[in-house]
DNA sequence: AACGATTAAATCGTATACGATTAATTATCG
DNA sequence: CGATAATTAATCGTATACGATTTAATCGTT
């Protein structure tokens, strides 16, 4: 056996061991479990979070949206633009100052938070788990997210 | 204030009460952290995932790796031909089912495992989390993930 | 052996996602 | 006041990621 290349596997951690890794697989699996409810409302997961800042407060620059979902102007304009084409908010350059634009919704994109009052309570049933527990986890990771963003 | 869209606030949580949310940021901030150590080795986040179960087990099935990572052979299929490309590692028919094809490490494959060994490192340090809380988040999350997954 | 069902990858179209660059506007400082 | 710096989106190129479809090979049943 000696000499193969599986004789130090303390090299390499096994990727169950990453928590990174577990991070990864629950973004999948939120991902796929939102995607069947979020299909009936006509929205992708990201675009559902798009609107979910905006159904909070309304009329928010680009750079404001991003700031809060951690996405550059490179990804948000496209997907903006295909909001804007589904005629669920509108994009307008900024009177005030010319570069900044500002997202506002539309009717249909503030009624359409109504059809998507009920999907939370489908996931949290989907989790299993209790408001509590979740809360806790939920601390958990964003105070984990804050230290890694320090330290980069 | 009557009739104002804002009358109705509990219709909609607040996106950081999200516990998908949470999620969706802490991938975002993991990528970030794995950049500019994976950028020295020539790895992108997905393909160091990649790289990490081959380092586990060489000579797998691009359905096995599928399973390992939750990814379709859609997604799979450009990655490994670009990991190909660098010559980290072989993709061929397997000879008794055509059907399948296995990927196993070439040399400079197998040999970048040392490169990445420390990185683990780096981001357990960069979490500012101890070894035992890291676990016990990690286990928590994966069962949540575990449940997700059944509830589809 | 034959043929329909199943399986495994690959392909295609669409949608994120990011870094680097660009374009337009505003702020700043000499 | 005017040149330069800084800011904000948009654009471009590359890399995931998925569903639906396609292709090729194997399996199952008769």
């Amino acid at each position: 056996m000696s000499g193969s290349r599986h004789d130090t596997p303390a090299l390499t951690a096994r990727l169950d061991d990453f928590l990174c890794f577990s991070i990864y697989a629950a973004e999948h699996a939120f991902s796929r479990a939102y995607k069947p409810l979020l299909a009936e409302i006509g929205l992708t997961y990201p675009q559902y979070l798009v609107m979910t800042v905006l159904w909070e407060e309304d009329d928010q620059s680009v750079g404001q949206l991003g700031t809060k979902l951690s996405l550059e102007s490179s990804t948000l304009t496209p997907l903006l633009k295909r909001l804007e084409a589904e005629g669920l908010l509108t994009r307008h350059r900024d009177k005030q100052d010319e570069r900044v634009v500002r997202v506002k919704l539309t009717q249909p994109g503030d009624k359409l938070r109504n059809r998507a009052a009920k999907i939370p309570a489908c996931i949290l049933s989907a989790s299993g788990m209790s408001l509590d527990e979740l809360g806790k986890l939920r601390d958990q990771i964003t105070q984990l997210t804050k230290r890694l963003e320090e330290a980069v």
